[in-house]
DNA sequence: ATCCTATGTAGACGGATGTTTACTTGCAAC
DNA sequence: GTTGCAAGTAAACATCCGTCTACATAGGAT
């Protein structure tokens, strides 16, 4: 879990004579503001998608990016403003919301089974579940989950009370996260894939449903 | 959050002439291991309930149960014990579920809907959710959504793959805790109850329906 | 009244974490 | 080549936490 200590100086032993360690990264990098905060935030996509926010520390994104703790706070100003900021670049949600109403409770299904099909190491569902109880990021979860899912959910539907509809089909969206963690994906492959979806496009019917 | 030392050396002023503190409880309390073990259970029901797993710490329980923190350990083992056994305890919605397969669905909405209209402070659903990934009690979580929820609704259900719609059932219940969490309740009051608890009927019905 | 044990207590230990500080060094403008 | 600043680094700081150890004492058995 620690002891992911990069122990290279870093201005010893120059001319390595070519990458014989794992990562490809050059022996001496060129110093790179843009580039180092990248790393960063990539890094911190990946850590926090796979871990949820406290299961991450500061000097295990460090590590990841090869970069220096102090770096990151330097860029992002806390753990808290990163994590922020990792949020607010994911967009996957809103591409599955637009494309009009009637074909939403559909692919807010098959997006669904999509995720219970190809376990994805990293994806918006895990890291909001797995970063849940922390109440230095509620106000990021939050923000992200009304920008990409409920604002646009309710643009797209008619009748009345479209905002607690579009919470309740939020609901099993972010109820999808707890249950994978727990039972893992092969409980819900009981039956066959279409029979899944076309289940959750009943459940997201009802749902949305003036 | 910490300052909430109980200085009260518990010898000195042993005649207190009534109880002018606000908590009801003697001034020099009888050495009774079954009445400490229960505050120190309740108390960590209450927390856990309040801020999961993570928010809670050995030290506000014990603080809480008006108890020394190194009794936690000796009647409990570890945190994560204590907490397995505050969860071992809870069986509200084994309640709901038991009755017959007809009204489930109903059943599972009213009880939805009653979190909804009465906010309680602490409940399973609460602690679930704010428990979410600390990987140290997964195995007590798995261990009472089985028990508790999926194995007794499997038991009610016919026809083809009874597990994956009772994970379907419980990914709705599930979803409830981060929503009611990060949007308040307010939004979901947004209708009048009796038509949630319609909506929701019909979102276990498709969940469940063979 | 005297022991003895289970109950309760105080305090430390070891480790982890977010964050900051003081320092070094690459790089480019002059 | 010199210099100044931004990029990068090492190490510490300040907490906080779960857990454990060594000690005090209440209260019943003798």
């Amino acid at each position: 879990m620690e002891a992911i200590q990069v122990d290279d100086p870093a201005g010893v032993d120059v001319d390595t004579p070519a990458g014989v360690d794992g990562d490809a990264r050059p022996a001496v990098r060129k110093r790179d503001r843009e580039a180092t905060r990248r790393r960063i935030l990539d890094a911190a996509r990946d850590l926090f998608g796979q871990h949820g926010y406290g299961g991450v520390t500061i000097r295990m994104i460090a590590a990841e990016a090869d970069a220096n703790t102090a770096l990151v706070h330097r860029y992002f100003g806390s753990k808290a403003d990163l994590f922020a900021e990792v949020l607010s670049g994911e967009s996957v949600l809103r591409g599955v919301i637009a494309g009009g109403p009637e074909g939403l409770p559909r692919r807010l299904a098959e997006y669904f089974a999509h995720q219970v099909e190809h376990r994805s190491v990293t994806s918006v569902s895990r890291l909001l579940d797995r970063s849940a109880g922390h109440p230095e990021v509620k106000q990021s979860l939050l923000r992200y989950l009304e920008d990409a899912i409920v604002e646009p959910m309710v643009a797209q539907l008619d009748g009345p009370n479209p905002r607690a509809r579009a919470l309740l089909a939020s609901t099993i969206l972010m109820g999808g996260g707890p249950v994978r963690r727990l039972f893992g994906l092969n409980d819900l492959r009981e039956a066959d894939p279409d029979e899944l979806t076309d289940r959750l496009t009943a459940m997201f019917t009802a749902a949305l449903a003036p």
